[in-house]
DNA sequence: GATATTTTTCTTGTTTTGAGAATAATTCAT
DNA sequence: ATGAATTATTCTCAAAACAAGAAAAATATC
């Protein structure tokens, strides 16, 4: 525990605050944060000297005394651009300090490691040029499909069929803004808790569906690592003894009946007309196609049990459910509210707030954004998140 | 993050590294800890100028050089005094600074609110002089069976018919030394980390059977808490669905099938002789009584799935069974074995130690102990652990 | 006995917090 | 208008804590 790790600390809690609440006065920020009002306008000084932090007149308030500044993020002090590397694509998009994206893109990818680095170099300077600002880039984050050490190394990443790859240093020596990496479940975390639906909420568990589950666990404050980076890993929580196999070669997973492709193919079996995008799913169901509604509900039990089970061992007040689960709420809530009713401890179950969130589909990729924001507004040197 | 923080932090990380460690060189603090030489020699010093660290020579390890001075707790410096406040009985031990007992005693207990805090500092009293030492008591630790708030206040505790009632504050007041009360599953787990088999262990996941089932989740160093205080109440994970009624209300929760009452009555249904202490059950099973053994192994096997969830949820270094467990492990443990195997992620299980601890049988309310050292180290003010 | 080695302490410097005084900028009352 | 009151921020200074290196202490080896 070293004195830098305060000054860190505090900072990143500063900026958090002035990044949710634009407009806040350094008062404000003393009294919601607990820090020193001395320590506060140090802080904040340093910022505006970076340019990262600017200080506006706030319209008359009518009170006696001298008048708050507002200070916000300056837009134009920099660029933070967020890169997710998946299985056939790699996603882009260019942020300002205050996690608003300007712009943003998907290109292909075939997978290679050897050319990978260069590919992410040429597209991040790509989109930048785009954004049309000549900002300086302040950060890269990249969004992973595996599993991270806390030195930078990609230990495993099933759907890239990568392992033992040092991504830090690999994309820093091809990049020339420092170079943040972590799991992607635990990067869309941490852009629901900097800019989604679970800003400012000190403990939440995050689930995230798409070609497979992810998910964080966010504890007082911060992601919940684990002692091997692994914790977390809440798609593959058991919900049916001895149920369907799941891609990672066990049974019964949530997984395995949550994610795409899963869905797809019961649907599949069911009807005989696989479809090939979860949007295919959500427009059949839309179309009252009973069949896929049904799936869709047992999916949401299934889930339900699953949230059962976290709100029963974490008591959070709040869970939160991203990726292409929010498009299919209206289809998935009413069975996981069955399964809270039902499952779930009363006491407990009350203080929960399940909530589906649409910040990964309205605007992609902030995960990596959400990586590399924590770590340069720390006043301090780049780090990982497994 | 304020800066007596970290200092508190500090010392407490000495400490606990002398203790668990006897006769370790400050130089080993140092690279154990990665706190520096200077703050070691600094705390260090503190410690033996309060008399709670002595210096030895070491016999000499026929290297050049100045022989390191060898660390450990002085036992005479002081008592810590665990009670733990049960049903119908209060716990009492007075321990060293080093955690090792040197006397207890139970007295029963009317569950009377109003006579609680004088009852206590009876006990307490009358603890400190059988030890038979004129040492000064540093700190009284009260586990109880129930949930409190950071300010020491338990909010409720069933099976004392208790509520809202200012703990710390109250104990305070009837007793000299300085007073810490927390949860007795959370004050277990933190007893199993200093003193038992959890010692150093940053990350495990505890869980405790008796009357009830309680746990607690220790993560990065620390019980986890939440937001409410109730994270961590892993006895009522659910594991069946439409399962057996658990006395909280909800239905399906491991403890309806793994605490005392619940093993007795089932064993009571099936052979028509109730069992009347958990001792008993434990005979019963030992003079072979096929039934006892059978509903033993079924408890087994829904304690692995709560286990197996827990496992791919957090992915812990190790999973600390205790209490009534420990007695029970050669009847539980094939169960448990079998339902990892079938349940858990491979790549996860394989990394997680699941242990069935003896400590709290054989010395009994090191809760309080714990509650008591982790306060008096910090060479800090109170606190409390809801 | 000189030298090398290992462990601990001392010295000095830097950073950071934290409390209170000072300053700045406004409204309200007269 | 002008002074008083009020509120927000900055400045000043002291204390706490860490951090790096020099120094000291205590031993083994040659």
């Amino acid at each position: 525990m070293s004195k830098s790790y305060i000054r860190h600390f505090n900072a990143n809690a500063i900026f958090h605050r002035i990044r949710i609440e634009p407009n806040v006065s350094q008062r404000d920020i003393v009294a919601k944060t607990g820090i020193d009002k001395s320590v506060v306008s140090s802080i904040v000084n340093q910022f505006s000297e970076l340019g990262l932090v600017e200080r506006n007149p706030v319209a008359t308030s009518n009170k006696p005394g001298r008048p708050m500044e507002g200070l916000t993020i300056s837009p134009e002090s920099g660029l933070i651009v967020g890169v997710q590397i998946e299985a056939d694509t790699i996603g882009y998009v260019a942020a300002a300090l205050d996690g608003i994206p300007v712009c943003s893109k998907v290109q292909a990818f075939d997978g290679k490691l050897d050319e990978v680095a260069d590919v992410v170099a040429r597209g991040v300077k790509e989109i930048v040029s785009e954004c049309g600002r000549d900002s300086e880039t302040l950060g890269v984050g990249i969004s992973l499909p595996g599993l991270l050490t806390d030195e930078g190394v990609l230990l495993h990443a099933p759907v890239l069929g990568w392992r033992g790859v040092p991504v830090v240093d690999m994309f820093s020596s091809a990049l020339d803004a420092p170079v943040f990496a972590g799991n992607d479940g635990k990067a869309a975390a941490m852009a629901e808790y900097m800019f989604g639906e679970c800003v400012d909420v000190r403990d939440f568990i995050y689930l995230f569906s798409g070609s497979g589950v992810g998910g964080a666990l966010f504890l007082d404050g911060d992601i919940y690592r684990g002692s091997t980076g692994l914790a977390g890993e809440l798609g593959h929580i058991k919900v049916v003894p001895q149920g369907r196999y799941c891609s990672c070669g066990a049974s019964g997973c949530l997984s395995a009946y949550l994610c795409e492709p899963a869905l797809a193919e019961e649907i599949g079996r069911l009807t005989g007309n696989l479809p090939s995008s979860f949007k295919e799913i959500i427009e059949r169901a839309n179309a009252n196609d009973e069949v896929v509604v049904g799936v869709l509900d047992n999916a949401g039990a299934v889930l339900g049990s699953a949230i059962s089970s976290l709100v029963n061992i974490f008591n959070p007040p709040l869970v939160c459910l991203g990726g292409d689960m929010a498009s299919a709420e209206p289809y998935l809530r009413p069975a996981v509210e069955r399964a809270l009713q039902r499952l779930a401890h009363p006491s407990m179950s009350v203080q929960t707030k399940v909530i589906f969130s649409q910040l990964s589909t309205v605007s992609p990729f902030l995960g990596g954004v959400a990586l590399a924001l924590d770590g340069v507004t720390g006043l301090d040197s780049p780090h990982v998140l497994p």
